[in-house]
DNA sequence: ACTCCCTGCGCC
DNA sequence: AAAGGGCGCAGGGAGT
């Protein structure tokens, strides 16, 4: 079959280019940091051509102070490299275009999607600033091969301010992204005031937490007291031969030793078997887990003052949904929530959309009959009820299914069920997961582009054997990049939505309320009790802001809760 | 001693 | 019950 890598999946049109983020176009201001804390700035034209001289700033802190009651659009390299300084200084700004991320989203579209890393460096050279560590090598053509299709010629010595210029005109490239950029941009200031501003940690709390799970902190190099003593018990099952309940081909080695052949060692695998070493290696992984992840030396690496400091990535999934970097920030275990807990007088407002990804999909396939079910708070209760005898965990399946490309056990006939009631809504993510079979790319509601499928995959997928059949594997090829463009709609429309949210949400909060955790489609803020009312207000008018950015007019219910909690454990 | 891959599991 | 999407991280173990 051929492919045609650059014809794209249907994207719906109509966006707009001014929107509550801040009006793209206005007070334009070029930034460069310096290495000893100064900086330069000039203000742009609309175009990104120069609107005044190149001006040095000894304070940078109070140049950007003062610049900002313009409420202008800072046009940076990095946000991720310049805003904690100016943070640091006690700076903080409404908006800005961040030229890192927003080349990525252009060449995405584009078709040619660069690794993180790679661009960064391309980006630095091009920038003349100073290229990061892990960058790889240089290409000559950087400034050529990037800012397509009217490429951009630089003069090896352009100043930095002037190559901030010049680039960012050529961002303008794509006036249909405008939106998602700000969003972008927008996310990455909300992700560096995340990282200054600290997620409230107790240390004594989690500390309480090892002691009851492991017992006391051993010395370096031994277990957990605990944690032994189920090493011990599941050795004493096994009939007392060593084996080491931390390696799973140990484990597996084991209960084939005991006559019970199992394929792997995973939770689930060994839950069906039926041994006495069962119970207790189940708990030895769930506390060793607990250990090895978020125990001591976690506490030590990662907290500091009563706050928990990760690097957010944004834009750091292909989806366009966040990464982190350090500390597993975004898989903090349930029981550890117990530590997140508000400063005296203060609360933790936790707010999370409530199944984020079927109304998603409800709003970009326009299914009238699952717009209708969105009406419910509990959609999956709702859809139930419509379709499947009120046996809520079947509809979930169904809903899953369709969203992730599920097949297994009863995933098939209740996709079936699904797919004769909603057929718009499905046939959404099936025209998605064909187009990828095809090797064709696909896009979020805001036109994040889904990358192309590597070579390797091309050269598999591209062609049938001389009978004129595919081969199993590329069969199989072609269906898990069909499961990957499937869910990349409904994931990367979801991650649309939720920086939306973040952008609008950041402007409406009360001066003392600080964003402090956000994870896929829930958000923790940090506020005096007294701002609290104040708090959830802004979050559910934030919700619907972004719904209407997105969708305008349309009917789906995006329902968030929002409560606010001394602990984050305390939510749902 | 170091890197790299695999396994397994935490989160959405 | 089991296996579909996206991640980060740590330990084990193999390879260098």
């Amino acid at each position: 079959m051929a492919t045609h890598a650059l014809q794209t999946f249907p994207v719906q049109p109509g966006l707009k280019l001014s929107d509550p983020l801040g009006t793209i176009w206005g007070v334009l201001v070029a930034l460069v940091l310096d290495a000893d804390g100064a900086g330069r700035w000039q203000k742009l034209h609309d175009d990104g051509t120069p609107a005044g001289p190149a001006m040095v700033a000894s304070s940078l802190a109070s140049a950007v102070a003062s610049l900002e009651r313009a409420r202008p659009r800072w046009v940076w390299a990095d946000t991720s490299e310049v805003y904690p300084v100016l943070l640091a200084a006690g700076v903080r700004v409404d908006r800005c275009w961040d030229l890192h991320l927003t080349e990525a989203l252009l060449l995405g579209v584009e078709g040619r999607h660069r690794e993180p890393k790679e661009l960064a460096g391309a980006l630095a050279r091009v920038l003349g600033l100073p290229a990061p560590a892990d960058a790889g090598p240089p290409k000559k053509d950087d400034a050529l091969t990037l800012f397509g299709p009217e490429p951009v010629v630089l003069p090896g010595d352009t100043d930095p301010l002037a190559a901030l210029s010049l680039v960012f005109r050529a961002q303008q490239r794509n006036p249909a992204l405008g939106l998602l950029i700000a969003a972008e941009s927008a996310s990455a200031l909300v992700a560096a005031e995340m990282t200054f501003h600290g997620l409230p940690w107790r240390e004594d709390v989690h500390n309480r937490l090892l002691q009851e799970v492991l017992g006391p902190r051993p010395a370096p190099g031994q277990r957990p007291k605990l944690l032994q003593a189920l090493a011990d018990e599941i050795q004493e099952a096994f009939g007392g031969r060593e084996m080491n309940p931390d390696a799973p081909a140990s484990i597996v080695k084991a209960f084939a030793r005991a006559g019970i052949e199992v394929p792997s060692a995973r939770r689930w695998v060994l839950k069906k078997v039926d041994h006495p070493a069962v119970k207790p290696l189940l708990d030895y992984k769930e506390r060793a887990r607990l250990w090895v992840a978020h125990g001591w030396s976690w506490l030590d690496t990662w907290v500091e003052d009563g706050r928990f400091r990760p690097d957010y990535v944004v834009g750091g999934v292909v989806t366009g949904r966040w990464a982190s970097r350090g500390g597993a920030a975004l898989q903090i275990p349930r029981l550890m929530r117990q530590a997140v807990i508000a400063d005296d007088g203060w609360c933790l407002v936790a707010a999370d959309a409530s199944q984020l990804e079927p109304r998603i999909l409800a709003a970009l396939s326009g299914d009238e009959r699952l717009i209708e079910v969105c009406g419910d708070d509990d959609l999956y209760a709702a859809l139930a009820r419509d379709s499947f005898k009120g046996e809520r965990p079947r509809a979930k399946i169904a809903m899953l299914s369709a969203m992730y490309g599920g097949t297994s056990g009863e995933a098939g006939p209740l996709l079936a069920v699904l797919r004769k009631r909603f057929p718009i809504a499905v046939g959404y993510v099936e025209d998605a997961a064909r187009a990828g079979e095809q090797g064709r790319m696909v896009r979020t509601r805001l036109g994040r582009t889904s990358p192309t499928p590597s070579a390797a995959w091309q050269e598999l997928t591209g062609g049938a054997d001389e009978s004129g059949e595919s081969s199993s594997s590329s069969r199989q090829a072609a269906r898990n990049w069909g499961r990957f463009t499937r869910n990349f709609v409904v994931q990367g429309s979801a991650a649309d939505w939720t920086a939306a949210l973040l952008g609008v949400l950041r402007t409406k909060l009360p001066a003392d309320a600080h964003l402090v955790f956000f994870q896929h489609d829930e958000v923790l803020v940090h506020c005096p009790r007294a701002d609290a009312d104040a708090v959830v207000e802004a979050i559910a008018a934030a919700g619907r802001e972004a719904t209407r950015l997105l969708f305008g007019e349309t009917s789906v219910r995006f329902p968030m809760n929002a409560v606010p909690v001394t602990c984050y454990a305390d939510a749902k």
